[in-house]
DNA sequence: AACTATTTATAAGA
DNA sequence: TTCTTATAAATAGTT
């Protein structure tokens, strides 16, 4: 149909294949609504052109959704997704239920619902509940002595820091008096407090290093990282 | 084209309309093709007749499948499905979440877990625990209390009908004995325990019919249906 | 985009 | 359904 005949296959010249293209898209289009209306059939087609442009028929009363459904249908491609679906919503059941049932037996933790409990229920939650009790004291006096020994400890340094604060002390006190002795009032009184603070502020000693109350604050017990009551502040402990 | 010009719209006659149906769509599916190869072009027809038939084309190098699905990503149809599978998935994680974190906080109840505990939340659980044990003490004497009232209620039944029971054989040792005397020696000695078994297997009276244990057993509290301890077999109840 | 010679599709009939 | 055939419709190449 035109001036010569062709043969099926790609036409190479650009122009000539765009030109083609639109000719022959408009009447594949016109041949489907035509073929919808004269045999009442549900008719639907999708174009992409090279170029990735698109264009679509549907036949009337019909949408293309509606077709591509029936197709699925028709050719099982749906079959995959239901099955996945419905092994999605299983899943959800399960869980869910496995939620409730915990909430269920929680509930019990906390001693409600137990009207359906009979008597040898009620004795093992009991007996569980005593367990339980059981060990949270166990881990409350574990943490407890804990924070005896790191105090005691603290304790400790502190008591050798402060006897070792004292002797210096006497030393200052003695050679300042032995000082004023050998001065014999030559230079104004020095007071001790002084002396002190050129002691803090200069170079510290290596002994007075180790035993400094802030060094050790955070050495003391590096296996247990909970001594602070507040230190899961962000962990929100939520029981039921 | 054809022996006469005819107007776009539906063929009445089925025989007719069938016939051009199927020439059409050959030549419908002949120019889809036609166009996708000359013009090296994506194409998918999908034709369903009237009656259900499904037929289709689709080009060479693709698939209905990838088809359609381009169609759907161009024209947004498929956002929806994601969407949905989004919102599905999110739902799962938020239920497993929730069932974690009860599991988490049902280890506590246990007493396993304990360490990532503050002593603050240590005291918490333990006065919550040591509440709920109370609570199960409470319920187990309630339901002891119970079973004791049944089993009093019970006691007095079977006194009442113990005595009932006395009378009637002191009845009838009595006019056993009278009969005795009267027939003086005529009959041969009917032992009292006859007469027992003919009192049992002979219509009852009105009065021990209320009274038989069997029927009180069902009645005595129609609200508290769990006095049985294994009644809950099928509950399978799960604590963690 | 319009024209037109020619091919192709197909309506009606067999 | 398929074949035939007259004719309508589509379109390749041209302007």
């Amino acid at each position: 149909m035109g001036r010569g005949k062709i043969e099926i296959k790609k036409i190479e010249n650009p122009t000539n294949r765009q030109v083609t293209f639109s000719k022959r898209r408009g009447g594949l289009l016109k041949k489907a609504n035509e073929l919808a209306v004269l045999c009442d059939a549900q008719v639907g087609v999708i174009i992409f052109s090279s170029s990735g442009k698109m264009f679509e028929y549907c036949s009337p009363h019909s949408s293309m959704r509606q077709i591509m459904d029936s197709y699925q249908r028709v050719t099982n491609t749906h079959f995959e997704e239901i099955n996945t679906h419905q092994q999605i919503f299983y899943e959800i059941a399960r869980i869910k239920d496995e939620k409730d049932k915990l909430q269920e037996s929680m509930k019990q933790y906390v001693g409600e619902n137990l009207t359906c409990l009979t008597l040898n229920e009620l004795n093992q939650l009991e007996e569980q509940l005593e367990s339980s009790v059981n060990k949270v004291r166990v881990r409350k006096h574990q943490l407890l002595h804990q924070q005896l020994d790191n105090l005691r400890r603290k304790e400790h340094i502190l008591e050798d820091q402060n006897s070792y604060l004292c002797r210096i002390l006497s030393e200052h006190q003695a050679e300042l008096e032995h000082t004023q002795a050998a001065m014999e009032h030559k230079v104004g009184d020095v007071p001790m407090l002084e002396h002190l603070e050129n002691y803090y502020s200069g170079e510290p000693s290596e002994s007075l290093l180790q035993l400094s109350p802030q060094t050790h604050a955070f050495r003391l017990q590096p296996t247990q990282p909970n001594l602070q009551e507040d230190s899961l502040q962000g962990h929100n402990l939520q029981l039921w």
